[in-house]
This record gives C-alpha cells, sequence and structure tokens, in this order.
RNA sequence: CGCGGGGUGGAGCAGCCCGGUAGCUCGCAAGGCUCAUAACCUUGAGGUCGCAGGUUCAAAUCCUGCCCCCGCAACCA
C-alpha cells in the first residue's frame, strides 16, 4: 500500500480566513480525497504559522495579548475548514509548544552543529513609526509613505542560514529526487539557482520580535518565520519528540502543497534545512496559482477580498458548489479567478441543470416502476465508461481537476441527458423503458463516484438517492474505488432507489437577485 | 534585455510539444420535446487564432523581431 503524506501551508491568523486560504485547501482536500479513494495510505496536515511581527502589531493595535488574537482567530480557520470538508488529520499550530517548540529548538540545535548558523550584523532602514524594517520598495523619495519621515540606518544581529553553501547539492536535487509541479515552476527555480542561493535571515533580536520561539542558549534572539513554520511538517508527526509518526515522512511520498509566493522557501531553504538535521528531502512540491477577485488582484483597499463565508452563506451552508468552483475553475499552477457571476453560472447551469436535473429525471421516471432499477445493458455507455475512467484517473494523477470535472464528470451528465433525449424512455414501457433508465441510473452512479474527491457530500447524496448499496459509507476515509464499481453494470446488491430529493436547489433569480443588494454587499464593502 | 504566465468568434477556455478542413462551455437566434429544478435536445449565426516578417506544398501550431495584459522580484496564500 502507498502511504502518502500530504500538506498544506501553513496560515497567518492574524485576519479572518480568505478565499487564497480556501483555494490551497480545497486543492489539497482534492488530491488527499483521490488517494484514499485509490487506496493510498493518506496523511493530511494544514494548521497556523501563529508567530511574528504582524500577529506582534496586530494585537497591540486590538489591543489584545498576541496568544490571545491567535486563540481568537485560529477557530475561525479551524471552523470554516471544518464546514468545508477538508479532511484533515492533523491541525497544527506552531504555538504549540509539546509537539512544535521542542522540534523545532532541536532542529536548530542541529544546524548549529553542523556550523549552517552564522551571526552576523545586519543593516537595514528602520521606521520608528511602522516599527519595523523598510524594504527600498517601502520608500517614496526616501521617506516611509505612511509616517512621511526617512528611516533610520539600524544595525541588528541575525542569525543567518548559510543557504549559499547548498546551491550545488539543492540543484542536483531538484533535478532528480524532489519534483516540482508544474514544470514552469520546477524551470523557474533551476532558474533562480543558476543565480546561486544567498543567506537566509533566521532570527531577529528579542526587542524587535518578541513573539516567538526562542533561540536556544542564546536569550536575545527570537527564531524568524523560515525556521519556525517549515519545521510545522515534521513536528506535527513528532519529529525529535515522541517520534509517533515519523514513518509518515520516512515511508511514505511527501508531497507540499504551497502557493507560488512561497515556492522558492519550500523548494530551496526546505530541503538544506532537513538535509543538516539528518532527515530525507521531501518529494514533491503542488504549486497552485493565484485567485483574483472579479479579475483583479485581490485587496482590501480595492475592497473585492471574498469573504468564504459568504459564499458558504449563497448556498446554503453546503461547500461543495465552492468546492466545485475552486478544483473546475483554478488550474494546479496557473492563477484562477473567484467571480459571483461564475460561481453562480456554473452552479446553475452545470451542477443543477446538467447533474441534478438529470438524476431527478431518472428517479421521477423510476418511482413510476415502484423504484425498481434493472440492470443496465446499453453496450454504448459501457464502451463510454471504459473509456472515461483510465483518462479520468491521469488527469487525477497529474492533478489537473479542471479536466477530469469536463471531460468526464460533467461530459457524462451531457451524454446522459442526450441518451434520454434519443431514448425518450417516458413513452416507453416494460423492459425497454426498464433498460434506458437502468442505463442512465448507472450513469449517475458512476458520476457519484467520479464526483467523490470533488463534492464529497453530494456524491454520497447522489448514491444514496440511487439507493447503491455502498452509498452510506462513502464519506469514511476508508472507502475505496474498487473494480468493481468502475465496471458497468458492476454493482450486483444493487435493486432499487429511493425518492428524488432535489441536489441544487434553483437560486434567486437574477433579477430578484439585482434588486436586494445583500449578497454582494459582502465583498463590495471593505 | 531581471524571471515567469498569457493574448484564439460577445464571455471563459482547449488546441500549440508531434505543422494539414479552428474545437468546447456559456451567451445569442430558430426549431423540437414535455420525464425533469422555467430544466432537456437539435440546428444556426458569429473568429484574417495580438502585430510584422521568415521556414514550408501547407502555420493558431516551428523560427525571428515587436506590441499589449497579468503575476513574481525574498519574508503579503
Amino acid at each position: 500500500m502507498t502511504k502518502q503524506y500530504v500538506t498544506t501551508a501553513i496560515d497567518y491568523p492574524n485576519a479572518a480566513p480568505h478565499m487564497g486560504h480556501v483555494l490551497e485547501k480545497v486543492l489539497a482536500d482534492v488530491c488527499v480525497r483521490w488517494m484514499r479513494l485509490k487506496g493510498d495510505d493518506v496523511r493530511f496536515q494544514i494548521g497556523t504559522d501563529e508567530h511574528g511581527i504582524k500577529i506582534q502589531q496586530t494585537a497591540a493595535k486590538e489591543k489584545l495579548t498576541p496568544k490571545e488574537l491567535v486563540d481568537r482567530n485560529v477557530p475561525l480557520f479551524q471552523d470554516l475548514y471544518a464546514r468545508l470538508g477538508i479532511s484533515a488529520d492533523l491541525f497544527i499550530r506552531t504555538s504549540d509548544r509539546c509537539k512544535h517548540w521542542p522540534t523545532v529548538m532541536e532542529l536548530w540545535k542541529r544546524l548549529q552543529e553542523e556550523k549552517m548558523l552564522e551571526k552576523r550584523t545586519y543593516t537595514g532602514l528602520y521606521c520608528s513609526g511602522c516599527e519595523r524594517f523598510l524594504t527600498k520598495k517601502d520608500l517614496v523619495d526616501g521617506n516611509c509613505d505612511v509616517h512621511q519621515r526617512a528611516p533610520e540606518e539600524v544595525r541588528e544581529e541575525n542569525y543567518f542560514f548559510l543557504l549559499s553553501k547548498e546551491t550545488a547539492w539543492l540543484k542536483k536535487l531538484l533535478k532528480k529526487e524532489y519534483k516540482i509541479v508544474p514544470t514552469f515552476r520546477e524551470n523557474e527555480t533551476l532558474a533562480l539557482l543558476e543565480q546561486g542561493c544567498e543567506d537566509v535571515s533566521f532570527s531577529r533580536p528579542k526587542s524587535s520580535l518578541s513573539w516567538g520561539i526562542p533561540v536556544p542558549d542564546d536569550p536575545n534572539q527570537v527564531m524568524y518565520v523560515w525556521c519556525d513554520a517549515l519545521t510545522n511538517y515534521i513536528s506535527g508527526l513528532g519529529y525529535f519528540t515522541d517520534h509517533e509518526m515519523k514513518q509518515w515522512w520516512e515511508d511514505a511520498t511527501v508531497t507540499h502543497v504551497i502557493g507560488k509566493d512561497i515556492a522558492r522557501f519550500h523548494a530551496l531553504i526546505w530541503p538544506a534545512m532537513l538535509k543538516h538535521a539528518g532527515v530525507r528531502s521531501p518529494d514533491r512540491l503542488l504549486i497552485h496559482g493565484f485567485l483574483t477577485s472579479e479579475g483583479e488582484k485581490m485587496s482590501k483597499s480595492l475592497g473585492n477580498v471574498v469573504k468564504p463565508e459568504n459564499v458558504l452563506a449563497h448556498f446554503a451552508g453546503n461547500p461543495d458548489p465552492l468546492r466545485f468552483y475552486l478544483s473546475h475553475e483554478v488550474p494546479v499552477g496557473n492563477d484562477g479567478d473567484f467571480s459571483w457571476k461564475r460561481i453562480d453560472e456554473l452552479y446553475i447551469g452545470v451542477l443543477s441543470n446538467k447533474i441534478g436535473n438529470l438524476l431527478n429525471r431518472v428517479l421521477v421516471l423510476l418511482r413510476k416502476e415502484g423504484n425498481e432499477i434493472s440492470v443496465p445493458v446499453d453496450a454504448s455507455f459501457s464502451q463510454l465508461l471504459k473509456d472515461h475512467w483510465p483518462r479520468y484517473t491521469e488527469s487525477m494523477d497529474a492533478f489537473d481537476f479542471s479536466t477530469a470535472l469536463t471531460d468526464h464528470v460533467v461530459a457524462l451528465a451531457m451524454a446522459g441527458n442526450v441518451k434520454m433525449e434519443e431514448k425518450k424512455p417516458w413513452t416507453l414501457t416494460g423492459t425497454e423503458r426498464a433498460e434506458v433508465l437502468g442505463g442512465i441510473g448507472e450513469v449517475l452512479r458512476h458520476i457519484s463516484l467520479l464526483l467523490l474527491p470533488f463534492m464529497p457530500e453530494t456524491a454520497q447524496k447522489i448514491s444514496l438517492q440511487l439507493g447503491v448499496p455502498y452509498a452510506g459509507k462513502m464519506l469514511e476515509k476508508s472507502f475505496v474505488i474498487t473494480d468493481e464499481m468502475k465496471t458497468w453494470g458492476g454493482e450486483k446488491g444493487w435493486k432499487a432507489v429511493s425518492e428524488p430529493v432535489i441536489l441544487f436547489p434553483q437560486l434567486e433569480k437574477p433579477e430578484n437577485a439585482a434588486l436586494s443588494p445583500p449578497r454582494r454587499a459582502g465583498h463590495l464593502s471593505p
């Protein structure tokens, strides 16, 4: 059995979660669910990165301690992910002193023993108004744009991680063991390596950063984000502490799902850190793009930040339309766009009118036959399915979710509707009628399985309504799609369907929606 | 010359690696059907494939140059 360890980046909880956070968790969850359905043994970890100056500043602004701030915000992430059906096995918090801190400190010590950390003096432009270092980008005519005054040059001590030593090793690693998906990101990273790596600042003086993990044996220094945050991937497994889950790193295929902004840290710093801590490198880095909102970069100043809870509310708490949208619209690798118009179009045009409606029309007709369903015989569909499964599998394994959904799931639903039109079962009687309806029912059974990684709840509802014997078990982590299930007519014990229930109810009519602003108010107000 | 992604009918995309009647979804128009969630099906209109050169019997597809949009450029998912 293949072991898989999948992680996402850990989120920064200085504010409520937004669509960008959700995109990553949904993509990772689809991967993970697909792995489980194939029969892989999977562990899936998500979490929060809770230290740093921004948390410190936000907390001060809100008159809270950093700890109070994160304890207030972290549940927002946890609740949201639970409502979205993110099937994580562990939610790790970097403020966790039992599991996380000891691992990080041990890792630091190992890097020090390996002479990979060096204390240096760093000189930067510090604005006392912002209480932080500014980059050249922040300056307008040499002044801090916020406080309209020149920053002062400040020198401070930092530990540096000597990443520059590892350039050659990293090149080899990235060409062989550590695979970056998609390929153009790999090329980008290799091109970057050609310029050579620079050493990375790994700590701050306690005076400028107090909210973080202390540097061992140096009371005046606190760890900066990289050593702290990246280490979550192994601290959550009990590395250097109880060692309990270590096999999930050592014997599994390790996949990190992250955004393009932090690609270089995961591609370069992280494996170099692990190397000097005596831990093997991860296997795969899956880099997704960002979400724009209504075609523009999502930002607070533009006021187009989409709140996930508004999307959930729009669909009466059902997470599946959003999960479908994100997997369907955002190809792994490139950027995608979130648009209210588009998500409604997909909901109405695809989920409701194609898939939901097909299920309903079949069930309504079967009800008139006492809900009995007979073994399907339609040879054309049998052949179609034989073709769809391997191609769907290929797309899923390549993280091409958009193709998996459009070319296979949606295409099948459309084929089902065409078949209805062609055979007109409502005009038939007896065996003829039963055979046609049995065939379309069987197509829906396959659609339900194909949808399972993307829309687990919906997939199960379809199978439950169809009365498929295994339907009740579909949401269990141990549920595996067997060859029999993939075979046309492969579910022998299937005898009767249940009552039809509308899967995707109609939304407000567009003209009414235009008259009632509340739906859009959420993302238009700052 | 910092790096990368993209420019295909009204909208969103596929095709480009491995040249050969330009495809899909939505929208629009007409027709059909009535089992179904004002759903479903069929047909049609609409494109000089960013621009300019080149290679070739033949280029959206290969080569060269240019223009435009977007993202990243080290700590903002």
